[in-house]
DNA sequence: TATGAATGAGGATTCATTCAT
DNA sequence: TATGAATGAATCCTCATTCAT
């Protein structure tokens, strides 16, 4: 049944068809209403606007979704399990090469990182939504957090260090990176990057801490 | 001729008013707008709302401010002008002084930063106004990276600092202090967070870099 | 394809119904567009009122037009393509036949007659429009001149005849008409005006020019 | 109290000011409103644009007027006076001379004639003003009817002249004049028209009528 | 008198949503 | 199922008019 893999768990959908052909008509749908969402914002792309993107009329809009409040949702079901974190432990032995996998993953979730931008325009209307979002950065930030534990317990890092505050600090950085690297243009080098990170949680190498 | 004195910038704008009386109406309006914006975001609030709120009626809105987005762009020349930054010196005998100072600065702008929750929103649709904000970032950016340039031509810094990517965290850090408070409910411990940002910027005490 | 037949060339306008239960509706908006403006006039009429009228709601008028001036040129479409002429030949023999003609077919246009009302107050604010009426006038008079230029080369005019000007103070009266007859709420004597007329072009019977 | 000669019949005005200052303001205004008007025309012209244009603010405009449509009527009412002809003889020995002291005082009006554009606007929102032009048009045409008649009781016309219908198709030519020179850019050739008029109620020089 | 700030009714227009076909 | 016509609430904005200064 691998049809129903991603079936929509928030909120109660109209209508979840069944056969391929309405399958490829909702993904169709939901593809539009993330580019468009990204290119011109949650609120003013329009349910028409979807549907005409997709090539359906509106009414078959209203067959797949209840609005397009419920279309963000699900696009976001989609990309928060996209978003779950590929086994993030954290290497002792080369601090570094553990940064390079979560950049690594994140920053391969670009097109998700789309629908990012388009958050904070809902979070402040939809408190419902606002607390799957922050649910979603609580776990980032708590796997984070494990890591920076089992390597403070293993007497790796500073001494005091205050892993909460640690851990939020390298969640915002990796958040930020794609606000950064469009703004700027560049690409942001990740090597340079992890060497900064650590050096916020690990004393200098020579240096028995 | 004190009646002047923050006479608005922003736009060709139809009217601000010369007497006391009407320069109130104004400045309730913004204050209405700034409320109603960081409550309910930009684009749900409409200008009637702003009007009533504020006591007066909808052409009085009109009279003074071509539309909400004009509002919202005098909104903004007042809180640039007030993040201009407060002799950002970097203090080379204590450096966490100098990160006291930038937090400090900062947190006591909390009003501000509840214009910044609205911003996200406004940058997709209004590349005019991204710019504006763009711009207002790169200084304060460019303010950090001064300080950070100066400690390193004294040698204080690890020698191998990443200048511009370094200062970008910590522009990034400061920039979401205010969201994490707001969603953890909790005060942030300025002096664990600057510490932990030294760390990026300075090499042990104890040791020779 | 008969349904296609009237379809409308003015402006690229978003939507004219492939359905008949649709064009209905359409027909109704201009029909109801019509009566209103040369009822009350063309700015007083509003959007709301012609759907109103039409029986239909508001949105539905904005489905079929752009705006109110969109269904105005609409309705001029229509009718300046009835006023094109039924062959206006210039009978030689007997030219009051060909003046009876032009008058017949004139006054056969009354409603159109009616949109002439609404004109002028359109013509000062709309320079597009006012172009699109002056060439129909255009056409009215390059047909009344070239029956006049086929009687003089035949010899039957006053040798001296301006046909220029006879021309254009025939197309004026024949303009005014519709005015007059609602103004004096009397009908228009079409024989004796076609004698005052011919006597502006052809030299008395009897006498030999 | 030749200040007075111009005071307002039509209505019953706010206020006709008896200070030399206060007649100037009302004047600027009248004059404000006659360029406006025929510039942009009625509906479209605020009463603010009037009072800006005439250097008053929009409250001075109320004091003399008690709005918009008023302010027009005063305009018409003195437009109207000048129109009142100069003793319109019809000389029965040359015609021709007599159409010519029409066209030339109808000609040297060309102002007035300016607000003639703006009548069509209002003479369907407006019977009351409607009414006022008609009468004034009815003058016109019984000034032409009683210069026809004198001529005809002498023997001097077509004997079968329908008096009626000739008078009013030279009013018709008459009244269009200006608009024809606006849409050509041409200056009409009075001699020309004169002789078209003529050959519509005089029978050939040499013909025994 | 003159000013211009304030008012709010009213017109234009959009768009989420329903429903007959 | 799919369509897209129809709806009308909601928003934007203007402008005639009033009235306190």
């Amino acid at each position: 049944m691998s049809e129903h893999e991603d079936r929509q768990l928030v909120g109660a959908f109209p209508y979840v068809p069944q056969q391929k052909r309405a399958q490829q008509k909702r993904n169709s749908l939901l593809e539009s209403g993330r580019e468009l969402f990204i290119k011109n914002g949650y609120e003013p792309t329009t349910a028409k606007e979807i549907a005409t993107h997709a090539g359906v009329a509106i009414g078959t809009f209203y067959r797949y979704f209840s609005d397009k409040r419920q279309l963000l949702l699900s696009l976001l079901q989609n990309q928060l399990d996209k978003m779950l974190p590929p086994e993030p432990k954290w290497v002792m032995a080369n601090p570094e090469r553990f940064l390079a996998s979560i950049l690594e993953s994140h920053f391969k979730q670009l097109e998700q990182i789309g629908l990012h931008q388009v958050l904070p325009e809902l979070i402040i209307r939809d408190p419902e939504l606002a607390e799957v979002l922050i649910q979603s950065r609580k776990n980032w930030h708590a796997r984070i957090l494990t890591g920076l534990q089992q390597a403070k317990e293993k007497g790796l890092t500073w001494p005091d260090l205050e892993l909460e505050m640690v851990a939020w600090s390298i969640l915002v950085i990796l958040e930020n990176i794609p606000k950064k690297e469009k703004e700027s243009g560049l690409k942001t080098d990740c090597v340079e990057l992890a060497k900064i990170i650590c050096r916020m949680v690990f004393p200098p190498k020579g240096m028995t801490p």
